[in-house]
DNA sequence: ATTAATAGTTCATGTGTTGAATAATTAAAG
DNA sequence: CTTTAATTATTCAACACATGAACTATTAAT
């Protein structure tokens, strides 16, 4: 690939993956009610998939500090849709549940949201995405490494 | 496509991008120095693109309120890195331009990105690199598309 | 038994976002 | 031409999210 060409690829990802997160953003939004944020449903997300885990955990996946999961986590507890229960055989973790109530408002959004994909996928052949699927989870892969190997680099 | 893999791909769709996402971010973050947020980069580098710009285009273009984008501005404002210029011909509009500081801010930061980009994609072969860009394009469009079709259907 | 490390929270501070109200200016309608 | 729309940008109050430092409680290591 000459010189040229790959400053140019990169530009056009730069720009394209920036469009592709604020607008992918701006539509889940739309479909997520009023009664939560982005971050609430793909927290609730998260615990309904694993059925239960941790704050540290979440700071994991989410990639930001313990602190604000807890932020996060307190304001959808006061929403009555997290239960938090300490471990007993390890009294310093606490585990962190959905209400019926909350599992309920996950399953509802979640339809809107996978309808909403389900639009954009379907102006695709199948061969298309399968392929970009393929790529763009090698993409998530490549990034994680790359995560890793900066904050490898930061701790030594 | 049978109905099963379709559930599938949607929730593949969801789970991979959050994480492209965040990653993204995140890498993003670790390029950009202490003197500049993430938003406050990419704002920079839409109006190095563009020369000069308004508030309402940055409005639309971040798919945010004007008032949010007068917060961004008046940061940087502050920072020594905007200029606010009023048009002669149209007294409302304020054309919003980088001083020589950042500029130079700009492209440093914007190089250590494109490294990083370059280092992301040179783990693919050229043809699935080149497939993937003109899908995740596609992607962009319709999402755009998408995106006018539910505010039309909102002021309707 | 003392010292580390771990899990989680609290608090102060900063950034980004919305929505409503406002000011200033221009465009449209009568 | 004058009143009324519409447009551009700003201010402000309120909230969500994020960090970093300090702290509590608990467990692990020496």
């Amino acid at each position: 690939m000459g010189e040229h060409s790959i400053k140019d690829l990169i530009d056009r990802y730069i720009e394209i993956s920036f469009i592709v997160n604020r607008c992918g953003q701006s539509l889940v939004k739309s479909q997520v009610g009023s009664d939560l944020t982005y971050d609430q449903h793909y927290t609730l997300r998260h615990i309904y998939k694993s059925g239960s885990c941790t704050s540290s955990e979440l700071a994991e996946v989410f990639d930001v500090k313990k602190s604000a999961i807890t932020a996060i986590i307190t304001r959808l507890w006061e929403k009555g849709l997290i239960l938090r229960t300490r471990d007993e055989s390890d009294r310093r973790v606490v585990y962190l549940t959905l209400t019926d109530k909350a599992k309920a408002l996950f399953e509802d959004t979640e339809e809107r949201i996978q309808k909403l994909v389900e639009s954009l996928i379907n102006n695709f052949e199948e061969d298309e995405i399968n392929q970009f699927m393929d790529s763009f989870e090698k993409l998530k892969n490549f990034m994680l490494q790359s995560k890793e190997n900066i904050q490898t680099e930061e701790t030594k």
